[in-house]
DNA sequence: TTTTTATGTATAATATTCTTATGTATATTT
DNA sequence: AAATATACATAAGAATATTATACATAAAAA
């Protein structure tokens, strides 16, 4: 897929998660999103871990290292703000989602 | 709305606007996005006349300037290797709304 | 009649966020 | 043994947005 239309939708995406998912490591959601969306969206290191700790910087999220065997792996969580914030976000997206339907007309997926 | 979501996107809206119309101008542009969307998309001057002119700069679309009493408009349409791109860049939207439902799992509008 | 709002195009400085490449390292599968 | 998957991270550069500014005419409102 055009990953250009992807842009702007990361952080509302890693919210989403977290808001169903007590906590999260980067390549977790990578894979989840990857599942979730039939292959199409595919997050890129790149853009990830920056979005991550942005996120982090605004005090949205909270970090928890854990080693598992010689590595570790980094979680994220939601913080209270974070939570505070997830129902404007998962709306302004709802509205965004509805913009586009109503700009391009497409047959909406079955519920 | 969060106009951050809104990034990305602004090329297949014009580009779909125009496979609908003849020749449109980019104020009109911004009118007919407003109100199809319920004055939910606002595109802004800055971000739409460089929008503009990069699709022209690409070939996708050409202009014509018509002078109304004093003033002027800037008209744009599909170039041939516009229309060419219009399919693609529709089915790229159309898998990218999907890709949001499934991911957010919105009520879909009423077809 | 003066002021505000709408119509209309455009650019510049800045900010944001993405792509692409690179780096490092362990674990697992072939 | 080599390739792939897992896992985090950053830097340079590209792309695109925001915000402010500029200019100008037309129409509506005060």
């Amino acid at each position: 897929m055009n990953s250009k239309l992807f842009r702007g939708s990361l952080d509302t995406i890693i919210i989403k998660l977290l808001s169903e998912n007590e906590a999260m490591y980067g390549y977790e959601i990578t894979q989840k999103v990857k599942e979730m969306t039939e292959e199409q969206f595919k997050i890129t290191e790149g853009a990830l871990y920056p979005a991550l700790h942005r996120l982090e910087a605004k005090g949205l999220l909270d970090t928890e290292t854990k080693h598992i065997g010689n590595r570790y792996r980094k979680y994220y969580k939601l913080t209270e703000k974070g939570e505070k914030e997830v129902s404007t976000m998962l709306s302004d997206m709802a509205q965004f989602i509805q913009g586009l339907q109503l700009v391009f007309k497409t047959q909406p997926i079955k519920s």
